[in-house]
RNA sequence: GCUCGAAUGGUGGAAUCGGUAGACACGAGGGACUUAAAAUCCCUUGGCCAUUGCGGCUGUGCGGGUUCAAGUCCCGCUUCGAGUACCA
């Protein structure tokens, strides 16, 4: 009989469903485990090869884990919410909640082509209201907490404002926007909307003034990660910088608790490394420098506070508050163009020509540490978001500061002995200190640094600014608050209405406020966002419903926010809903949390790891705080896929004709590279008959062939459309099989490294399962396996394969894996193995990998449950030892001969073999003493 | 620029602790079966030399080092990839 895989795998996907095989509950009897794959967003062009990779191998994961006898929660959703469907709207028309529910039916379609083990009824969608209601609620509770700094913790506003109420804020020690200062008496008195104000100040979800990504062509704000290179990662529109009132989420409170949590997961060190990155921590100084003659004041940050009495000026970021406050009269028309001229400059104008600007203030500040009074400039190279916007500059040792002082000619002080500055700055943090303070000028204060390491002199600094309350030891990190709100349509609405200018939530129980129906998904006319088009889109506040905004001068109804939440709200908690998704009570019920805890294992793309990771284990951490997840940290072991990239094949066109050379041959002409459809091509041999008819100008095509074929050039590139290397996985379904595409897809290469898809390997991978499947039947069509014991030979292949699969899988080794199968299913081919036993033990341990052949061969077997029920094999080290052991005896590691020892009497019986060949071998010195060194892997080497 | 990672046949890739390279698969070449093709099976396949012998030499990006023994460890480079980019 045939392996007729067609048929297997339509059987079995039809009663997997019937069945309910993949269905999960909890079980308090069983041990859980989470797999989570990173769900994808739904596109028009539906999945290619590359996308299963990681479903495939979670996949795995999850089969292996529950044929040991865990309880396996491996669910899948989508994500969506996006843009794609929204700008597809705007030319169309087409509503995006069609093209969603279109492009969802085309992946699920594909998704069950493959034989995955997601139990779908837990399936999630981010744009359905039982959905989103939970991305609301969460959002209205970063509202209404604040963070606390010193319990490191989120706590409820009403925390915060008894402490405004009893002591206004001293003491206060929280994560805020701006600090402020006020009594107790002073709050009380403020009116509502005053309040109101100041609470924005300190909410985890606050509306604040800040500097955005605008893409115009977009019309709408980006994430720093949506942006790259200044233009957008959707589209590559060009972004600029412009200030706006925006919701935000104080991401940044969390900073501290985002780097501690990397030591207490398992990712790989290259992506905890990019988020520390992205986190940037950075311990320093700040100091505060007086203006000369001036009241004035501001302070600056440092980390390298050794380099005080190097400072000969200062420089603040053009947006600087101070700017205006210390520019004099005769620098004013000056600096009012200089800041035009930036203002004007688009972040990517900066990037692209990184020229030394910079304007003189006419002011000086003064040195706490020396009494100079230095130069304030101000410059563009200084960010107005980080720090205080305002540094002092070292040009000694720093290159930026170097450049900056060479290009306006300001003095440059060496604190470094034998460092030479004349060429460029010293910016390493090694040397001794000089010059601090310099040699012949009377001290102005009582800090000496010279002699000190760097190190030290950092120290001494803190420890000297801190005592004469000159500033304060600080800790900065680049993180920033992440915006909040987008301009578009398809996206989470804001629960959120307006009084007096100042936003309000709307009643938790009226959740969720279900995104309106509009007739246009573009801007409106005054440039409000796509929602500004909704007729009803306004709150009665007394009956708890959306109401018509005509209504809005009705004393009890209020206009509604306009703008809509980011991609990356829905995601940043879907996995907590996975757990219990139907609970209309709770995002996740208690039971269902504590049961499931968090994410055992998690797989995606590193592409996230500056978004989505970061966005949900900020969120994962803020729902923690109020009790919700009770796991700190949501993902515990995440693996990255690699990508899969396309190989593109190219036919060359001889210049001015309709004639195609073959590769070999192509450096004989003049030729254009043309891209074919790696569809038509097989091992680089183009099919000339289907290129003919590919395109109609190729119909009467010619060909210079080499040996009678036409040989392809390719490349490594992209997969997509333009290139015509996309591979669509159905078709490889409908040629190989599932099974095939399975371990085919894992016997590519490692699960974490890319790689470019390559279909020529494939049938390695399908006569693999065709030799397996002939174990089973012989040439007429018999049914072979017998009961009885297994022979000696048939028990140490199938226990080495058990050990090997057992380990690999541990390691996600999935393709030396395949190979031990492949070796395994040879051998017992050859040992003619028609043992039940071992073939039961076979077909569990492929059954993760190729679920559907072993569910035939299992019934085949006389089972009646699913092989996913079945236990997965242990190996006995027993059968796997050698009566005799080869033993590779060299001499100074060069000369060696081997021979066979029994396994259990090593060393004695070396130890004679060794002596009876040096007796008969004269060349060597039996004088000369010798060690025996016999290793694992049965060398044994002797030195002499 | 900084941080991290990688480099092994014609190709994808193996090689737990340093243990004497190239597993497994593809491709290529040769053979068997067949009228023929497909399918299947067998042999060869890093390079060089010897192939009327069994074999020898060389070989994991480059140059050094440690070791009885290095793809693996250390030092110095080269190239490629990823992240980040005026973060003071």
């Amino acid at each position: 009989m045939e392996y007729n895989f067609r048929e297997i795998e339509k059987k079995w996907q039809k009663r997997w469903v019937e069945n309910h095989t993949y269905r999960v509950v909890e079980d308090e009897s069983k041990k859980k485990f989470y797999v989570l794959n990173m769900f994808p967003y739904p596109s028009g062009a539906g999945l290619h090869v590359g996308h299963p990779l990681g479903y495939i191998a979670s996949d795995i994961y999850a089969r292996f884990k529950r044929l040991q006898g865990f309880n396996v929660l491996n669910p899948m959703g989508y994500d969506a919410y996006g843009l794609p469907a929204e700008q597809y709207a705007i030319q169309t028309g087409q509503h995006p909640a069609i093209t969603t529910v279109n492009n969802i039916n085309r992946y699920r379609e594909q998704l069950d082509k493959i034989g995955f083990c997601f139990d779908w009824e837990r399936e999630v969608r981010t744009c359905n209201p039982e959905y989103y209601h939970w991305t609301q609620w969460a959002f209205q509770k970063m509202f209404n907490h604040f963070y606390c700094n010193k319990c490191q913790s989120a706590q409820p506003i009403e925390v915060l404002i008894q402490h405004f109420e009893k002591e206004g804020t001293k003491g206060l020690d929280v994560a805020c926007s701006e600090e402020l200062q006020f009594t107790a008496e002073e709050w009380n008195a403020k009116s509502e909307t005053e309040k109101q104000q100041i609470l924005m100040n300190y909410r985890i979800a606050y509306l604040g003034e800040t500097m955005v990504n605008w893409c115009p062509k977009l019309g709408t704000v980006l994430a720093n990660d949506e942006v790259v290179d200044g233009v957008s990662v959707r589209g590559g529109y060009p972004v600029v910088q412009k200030k706006m009132r925006q919701w935000c989420l104080r991401v940044s409170a969390y900073a501290q608790r985002l780097l501690d949590g990397l030591d207490h997961i398992d990712w790989t060190d290259s992506l905890k490394e990019t988020q520390r990155n992205w986190i940037g921590r950075s311990e320093g100084t700040e100091v505060q420098f007086k203006v000369k003659d001036s009241d004035l004041e501001f302070t600056i940050f440092t980390t390298r506070a050794d380099t005080m009495y190097g400072v000969t000026f200062m420089v603040l970021a053009p947006e600087s508050e101070l700017v205006p406050q210390v520019t004099t009269a005769e620098q004013k028309a000056e600096v009012d163009a200089y800041l035009d001229r930036t203002k004007k400059r688009t972040e990517r104008e900066r990037i692209a020509d990184r020229k030394v600007t910079g304007v003189f203030s006419g002011s000086y500040a003064i040195n706490p540490f020396t009494g100079e009074a230095v130069p304030i400039w101000i410059s563009d190279y200084v960010l107005s978001g980080y720090g205080t916007g305002a540094i002092m500059a070292v040009p000694a040792h720093d290159s930026r500061d170097y450049a900056f002082a060479k290009h306006f000619n300001l003095p440059i002080v060496p604190l470094i002995e034998g460092c030479d500055v004349s060429e460029e700055s010293f910016d390493a943090k090694e040397g001794i200190v000089t010059n601090s303070p310099r040699e012949g000028v009377k001290p102005y204060c009582d800090l000496n640094l010279n002699g000190l390491t760097i190190k030290e002199a950092i120290a001494a600094t803190k420890q000297y600014v801190e005592g004469h309350h000159l500033g304060r030891v600080k800790v900065n990190y680049r993180l920033r608050d992440a915006i909040f709100s987008r301009q578009r349509y398809w996206g989470e609405p804001f629960p959120v209405y307006y009084k007096d200018g100042m936003p309000y939530m709307i009643d938790e129980s009226k959740l969720p406020l279900e995104l309106p129906e509009i007739d246009k998904y573009e801007p409106t006319e005054t440039g409000e966002p796509p929602l500004g088009r909704a007729a009803k889109w306004a709150w009665d506040v007394t009956k708890g419903e959306v109401v018509d905004k005509q209504q809005i001068d009705n004393v009890n109804v209020f206009p509604l926010e306009l703008n809509t939440m980011p991609g990356f709200a829905g995601s940043s908690a879907y996995y907590l809903r996975y757990m219990d998704p139907h609970n209309h009570q709770a995002l996740v019920s208690e039971k269902a949390d504590n049961y499931w805890q968090n994410v055992d294992l998690y797989v995606g793309g590193t592409e996230h790891a500056t978004g989505h990771l970061i966005y949900s284990r900020f969120w994962n951490k803020f729902l923690h705080d109020i009790g919700v997840s009770i796991k700190e940290e949501p993902f515990q072991k995440l693996i990255n896929q690699g990508m899969i990239q396309g190989r593109s094949n190219f036919v060359y066109r001889i210049k001015d004709t309709n004639t195609f050379v073959s590769f070999g041959l192509k450096d004989q002409y003049d030729v254009t590279p043309i891209h074919v459809d790696v569809n038509i091509v097989s091992n680089d041999v183009l099919d000339i008959e289907a290129f003919k008819n590919w395109r109609p100008e190729y119909n009467n095509a010619e060909f210079v062939l080499e040996g009678g074929k036409y040989i392809c050039g390719w490349a490594i590139e992209k997969m997509s459309k333009s290139m015509f290397n996309v591979v669509n996985p159905d078709m490889i379904v409908e040629r190989y099989g599932a099974d095939t595409l399975r371990m085919y897809e894992m016997f590519l290469g490692p699960v974490e490294q890319s790689k470019p898809w390559d279909t020529n390997g494939i049938d390695g991978v399908h006569r693999f399962l065709k030799k397996l499947w002939n174990l089973f039947y012989s040439h007429d069509g018999q049914f072979l396996p017998v009961e009885g014991e297994p022979t000696k030979e048939e028990l140490k292949s199938i226990h080495k394969l058990i050990k090997k699969v057992t380990n690999d899988i541990e390691n996600f080794s999935y393709n030396t894996s395949i190979s031990a199968f492949m070796i395994c299913v040879n051998e017992l081919a050859q040992l003619k193995c028609r043992n039940k036993e071992v073939f039961c033990d076979l077909v569990v341990l492929l059954a993760p990998f190729a679920p559907h052949i072993s569910e035939e061969l299992w019934e085949i077997l006389g089972h009646t449950t699913s092989v996913c029920d079945a236990q997965w094999p242990a190996y006995n080290e027993a059968y796997l030892k050698e009566d005799t052991v080869k033993y590779t005896i060299s001499f100074n590691g060069k000369a060696r001969f081997t021979m066979d020892f029994p396994a259990d009497a090593e060393r004695e019986a070396i130890e004679k073999a060794v002596l009876a060949e040096e007796q008969s071998q004269k060349w060597i010195d039996s004088k000369t003493p010798k060690k025996i060194i016999v290793v694992p892997k049965k060398i044994v080497n002797v030195v002499l």
